[in-house]
DNA sequence: ACTCCGATTGAA
DNA sequence: TCAATCGGAGTC
């Protein structure tokens, strides 16, 4: 049987009980949603195919585990919001609030399936002028595979969309619901972290190309 | 005020 | 393998 998707300006936004749970349950069941950025004339978005788990006081990966502080806030905040943080003085990367307020913990977004806007999304990333042929699978997968990468594609940047609530019809970034669902949900390590590395809190969808990094063993 | 360093990326 | 490049957080 096969799964059934509605188009774009149909899916529903996600709503706030979505994100006020734990956020490793979060991070499985966001796979397969739509992160969309809305233009002027324009709509830029992709699947959500990789994803990590960020939580608490006992995650010492977490911005969190210091405590609350001017940049962390929105992670002690009301689920379903942007934060959003400037790393290594060059790229940003956007997480989702979880768990009710008071309660820190997120999801981090790390990599998109280009599927509405590729050509303004192949802009922003500066990707048009050097390799203008889209169609080429190489430079799809360059549109969007880390969580630097997509935030540049969608022109996320912390000034802009840090705090954003992700699940208002009125937010120019949102993320929705078209019926997806993933086949197969592979877990393993998280990526580019030294403290907490062991911990499997890394989800993507099997065998989808658009990951960051090398395909893993299913 | 000063130092250290990171949830990344792209080029060498 | 490594530089780029900034600001948050801890130390002096």
């Amino acid at each position: 049987m096969e799964q059934s998707t509605v188009p774009l300006n149909r899916a529903t936004l996600l709503k706030r009980a979505f994100f006020n749970r734990d956020p490793r349950i979060v991070s499985k069941q966001l796979l397969g949603k739509i992160l969309i950025r809305k233009q002027k004339s324009n709509i830029l978005g992709g699947r959500i195919i990789e994803v990590e788990a960020y939580l608490g006081a006992d995650d010492a990966a977490a911005h969190a585990a210091a405590g609350r502080t001017a940049r962390n806030d929105v992670l002690f905040g009301p689920p379903g919001h942007a934060y959003v943080y400037f790393i290594y003085g060059v790229h940003y990367c956007l997480n989702i609030s979880c768990l009710p307020e008071g309660d820190a913990g997120c999801v981090l977004i790390r990599a998109l399936e280009p599927i509405a806007g590729i050509e303004g999304m192949a802009e922003a990333r500066g990707l048009h002028v050097k390799h203008p042929d889209l169609s080429s699978p190489r430079i799809l997968r360059a549109v969007a595979s880390g969580p630097g990468k997509l935030c540049e594609a969608l022109q996320i940047t912390r000034t802009r969309d840090n705090s954003k609530d992700l699940l208002s019809p009125d937010s120019d970034l949102i993320v929705v619901d078209d019926g997806y669902r993933a086949k197969k949900v592979i877990t393993t390590k998280r990526i580019g972290i030294t403290k907490s590395a062991e911990m499997p809190l890394r989800y993507l969808i099997a065998r989808n190309p658009f990951i960051s990094g090398k395909q893993p063993a299913c």
